[in-house]
DNA sequence: ATCTAACAGTGAACTCCCTTGCAGAAGGAG
DNA sequence: CTCCTTCTGCAAGGGAGTTCACTGTTAGAT
């Protein structure tokens, strides 16, 4: 873009652009995007903010829209027979959601709720597909995106079929730890904010089940517990633990 | 190259092309796809055999090929630390297995093996790149085929949190019927030798876990049992019970 | 400053399912 | 035909995890 002049990122939906675009492009779906596609693709962009425990998105809803996580985090669960729930993911800045109805039309599998105050970028649905067409290294690195999230998906059901409730949740800690967590002193603080409950439908077991695990680990000095607030102190004999 | 008049087709690897086509055209992942872009693919398509109860790939492994079935089922699984298996899916003709390790250049993250005397059609890695890049629609259809497994997946994931062992037998019965399933006067009969063992492992239990469960199904009319072959009599039942 | 709702911690009873153990039936190999 | 292996069918016992019931704690509202 910057070899056209007086373009059309300075339009009202570009405010903030170069910092827009620095975001974008460490984002890893749109990895290795020359610059006039990047500028694009920011210009379809349409932010929404949501505040915390707000629901984004709702199982069942037709599909119309991609969502990018700007800032926050955004948890993704499933709703069974009689209410309970079973997240299927928690994630953060630069990762994306709702893809699926995009690509095959179907309803929403799951619902997406903000965990902390979020803004999100949307895509609409033709506009995606549009640049999907255009350029062939945003389909690559979407089929990326979709590989990893099934590796993901398949390895989650094998936990489920193989690991007892210590093990998913000495994983779960772990998963979170990697993913949200801040180095402190004390270890590496899970930046989320996670009730127990929460952390239940995430390994998928009761809250008393989480709460007997959290504090069998805190007894072994493996982990620190704050309210809300999950502190990994010794990754290394969580990890053994789960093996 | 698809262009170029007289063909590759019609060389050693094309025999029976013209079968072959009319098979890759009904092939979900082809669809839509021009004559000459389906020949280009077919050229590169090398045949394997492999007997029942053969190990197609392994868990671990370099993946460098993609597999398509042209007759015969696969079932792919994965390995627990104990070497409990879990089963991912169950794979008829026309359907694709070891597409991920294409993309993201990871270790296989399951094995396949062979239910019955199979042929598989193998595509190597690099000319399915090619073909990706050469073919928007191929792309496309790729992202469909990928979503659907996530889909799926994702379902899976449910099921296992949700669900108790008789109504995911229930669930993964109809399932069975509904993909491999041939209509008999006396219902809906099964079409792949399955035993309870093979079962357990598509449903997350133990062997006896799953005879129980067939018993009760049995006994209230809903299946009939033959050894080694499941008859799905009254489907209409078994869906409520899973509900 | 107090009240209240949500969150965290724990124990007892119960339950589903796994474990263990065994016996009968079916199929394939010799 | 007979042996041996694999598959199927049960049942008692035990254990991991849920359900239920309750108390203590903390944040946020009034």
């Amino acid at each position: 873009m910057y070899n056209r002049p007086g373009s059309q990122l300075s339009n009202g939906k570009g405010k903030g652009s170069m910092k827009q675009l620095a975001f974008l492009r460490q984002v890893p779906l749109f990895a290795n995007l020359t610059n006039s596609e990047l500028q694009a693709l920011a210009a379809d962009f349409v932010p929404l903010t949501f505040r915390q425990h707000e629901t984004i998105l709702y199982q069942g809803d037709q599909g119309e829209m991609l969502y990018l996580i700007q800032s926050g985090r955004v948890r993704i669960y499933m709703l069974g027979e009689e209410g309970q729930e079973i997240s299927m993911r928690l994630m953060g800045p630069g990762e994306v959601f709702g893809e699926l109805a995009l690509i095959d039309d179907l309803p929403r599998s799951a619902s997406a709720v903000a965990m902390e105050d979020t803004v999100v970028l949307t895509l609409p649905r033709s506009a995606y597909l549009d640049h999907l067409r255009r350029c062939p290294q945003l389909a690559l690195n979407f089929m990326r995106t979709l590989s990893t999230r099934l590796r993901y998906t398949t390895d989650q059901a094998g936990s489920l079929a193989f690991l007892d409730v210590y093990r998913r949740v000495a994983r779960k800690l772990l998963e979170l730890a990697e993913g949200h967590g801040v180095a402190e002193v004390e270890g590496v603080r899970i930046a989320v904010p996670l009730t127990q409950q929460e952390l239940a439908t995430m390994v998928g077991a009761t809250r008393e089940s989480i709460n007997k695990a959290l504090a069998a680990f805190r007894r072994q000095g493996l982990i620190r517990l704050r309210r809300g607030q999950i502190i990994v102190v010794d990754s290394q004999a969580l990890r053994e633990y789960v093996t």
